[in-house]
RNA sequence: GGCGCUGUACCCAAGUGGCUUAAGGGGAAGCUCUGCAAAAGCUUUAUUCGUCGGUUCGAAUCCGACCGGCGCCUCCA
């Protein structure tokens, strides 16, 4: 299979360290506010990523940090007259909670900052032996210059950044370019002891030292937006490799923006909802069949009609679904068993995906099936039961166990939880028997009645069938 | 200024030299089924891929120029 790797531009072969073992390091979130709705473009596509490694039978271990100490935390902290940890925590739990929601699958672990703090300091230390970071009256910086390799990730040249000039100045660092391992503590700011006072540490040093400290000197693949290629990456790659001899990690992977009229959806420009007010106006399988329907490379321009839109094709498959579940309980194994080119859909599936994650193609490819599923339940009343399980067996292993758009438990879930079956038959009967009488007015009013209720009713040849709306 | 991404139907979007005289989803239109619906199926909806040139037997796909949108270079997924 091919990833595309930031570090070489190209498409690569993937080839893990040790198959079938990956480990997998994905940035996550600085916990001081909730995640917006284009931070769940990443975490998601990451998920998907992971999930399609798995079902490859790769043996995945997958990392995700949480940086719970930085300025922003601080400051909050500092507005809200309370502690830093405390600022944290409650975000670390809405994180939780909003990836749930997501359904996005739980990290094999999830370290801390502030728990490594110790590790971080190590490796400063290493650096200073080593000659590349300096300290400054208890200020410690990386010093760019002493790394070859700087800048090889986002294609930078250290000369060309200088000329920038768009560098904030510090009159203590040796050249614009260099970067905080170690802040000297401020009044009224948390701070750790370290062989250079009183402090707390930077921001790109937690990623080189956790990631080392659960995966390795060498990770498989490392993840991120877009927009921390630069500096963070760089600068992870130059804290890790310039201890470290190897490299630091095989593949880089990064995502794309999610857009509001085409501009970057941030914090600081003010244009972007949080995952949690679009959570309850759309569906997670809504958002996440969004995000797969474009490549995870490129911007993506969010709207609420797109997942509108998205939610509409959610509701295909889960028709599909659902015929599933219907006919598979009232199947036995005498029926027939047509043809079928399942083996092709597979074989589809994991051609797209293996090309750098086509997940846009992979989505056709589950289209393509629900339409050839759809049509051989219509041509075929009583399919054996095996055929029917074989048939639901490739949305289980693909849009629902790599794609997550959709959940057959939570399917069952919505059908039966709180809702009187027998009352509802009852009026089902009812309904039918007018219809017989050609009593269409009734049949109608019971309709509504149900309709009412949250249901909306089928008829088939095979006799009524209900859903949710 | 440097580096990078991007421009495909009404909307979203894949495809990066012949398998595609361009996937898939949404929308729209017609038909089948239905008491009516709904769901599903079938059919239709880009001779064309920002513009202009070039390379080639052959280009959305390669090259050049131009026009437009965006990002990073400062915290940011």
């Amino acid at each position: 299979m091919l990833i595309y790797n930031t570090l070489t531009r190209r498409k690569e072969e993937f080839k893990p360290l040790n198959p079938p073992n990956v480990t997998m390091y994905m940035c996550g979130p600085t916990v001081y506010d909730y995640f917006h709705i284009g931070n769940s473009r990443s975490f998601i596509m990451s998920d998907i990523v992971r999930r399609y490694l798995e079902y490859k039978g790769y043996k995945v271990k997958f990392v995700m940090n949480l940086t719970d100490i930085e300025d922003r935390i601080i400051k909050k902290s500092n507005e809200q007259q309370t502690t830093a940890e405390a600022i944290s925590q409650f975000y670390i739990d809405a994180f939780f909670e909003d990836i749930e929601k997501l359904k996005v699958r739980k990290a094999d672990f999830y370290p801390k900052a502030t728990s490594h703090v110790e590790e971080m300091i190590e490796l400063i230390s290493d650096l200073e032996r080593k000659g590349i970071a300096y300290n400054v009256d208890g200020d410690v910086f990386y010093n760019v210059k002493k790394f070859d390799g700087y800048g090889k990730l986002s294609g930078k040249k250290i000369d060309e950044l200088e000329a920038g000039a768009r560098v904030e100045v510090n009159e203590q660092k040796n050249s614009p370019l260099d970067f905080s391992l170690w802040k000297k503590a401020k009044p009224g700011e948390p701070s750790w002891d370290s062989p250079w006072g009183k402090g707390r540490p930077g921001w790109h040093i937690e990623c080189s030292a956790m990631s080392t400290k659960h995966l390795g000197k060498t990770v498989d693949i490392h993840a991120g937006g877009n927009d921390l290629i630069f500096p963070h990456h760089e600068n992870e790659i130059a804290q890790s490799e310039g201890v470290n001899e190897n490299q630091f990690v095989k593949y880089w992977m990064h995502f794309g923006f999610l857009n509001i009229q085409n501009e970057k959806m941030s914090k600081s420009l003010g244009n972007f909802f949080t995952a949690r007010d679009v959570l309850a106006r759309h569906s997670a399988e809504a958002v996440r069949l969004f995000f797969s329907q474009t490549h995870y490379g490129g911007p993506l321009n969010f709207s609420d009609e797109l997942l509108t839109s998205a939610q509409k094709g959610v509701d295909k498959i889960i028709n599909l679904a659902e015929r599933f579940e219907e006919s598979i309980a009232k199947a036995d194994e005498n029926g027939i068993q047509p043809e079928f080119a399942l083996k092709n859909f597979y074989n589809e599936f994991e051609t797209v995906m293996d090309d750098d994650f086509n997940t846009p193609q992979a989505v056709a490819v589950i289209f393509d099936f629900v339409r050839a599923a759809n049509k051989v339940i219509d041509e075929n009343p009583n399919l054996t039961k095996s055929f029917l399980l074989e048939l639901k067996n490739f949305l289980a292993k693909t849009a629902e166990d790599v794609l997550g758009v959709i959940h057959f438990a939570d399917l069952r879930r919505d059908l039966h939880s709180s809702l009187d079956i027998d009352a509802i038959n009852k009026m089902l009967e009812e309904r039918e028997a007018a219809k017989k009488e050609k009593n269409y007015k009734l049949a109608d009013e019971i309709r509504n009645k149900l309709n009412d209720l949250g249901l909306i009713i089928q008829d088939s040849k095979t006799g009524p069938t209900f859903k949710r709306k």
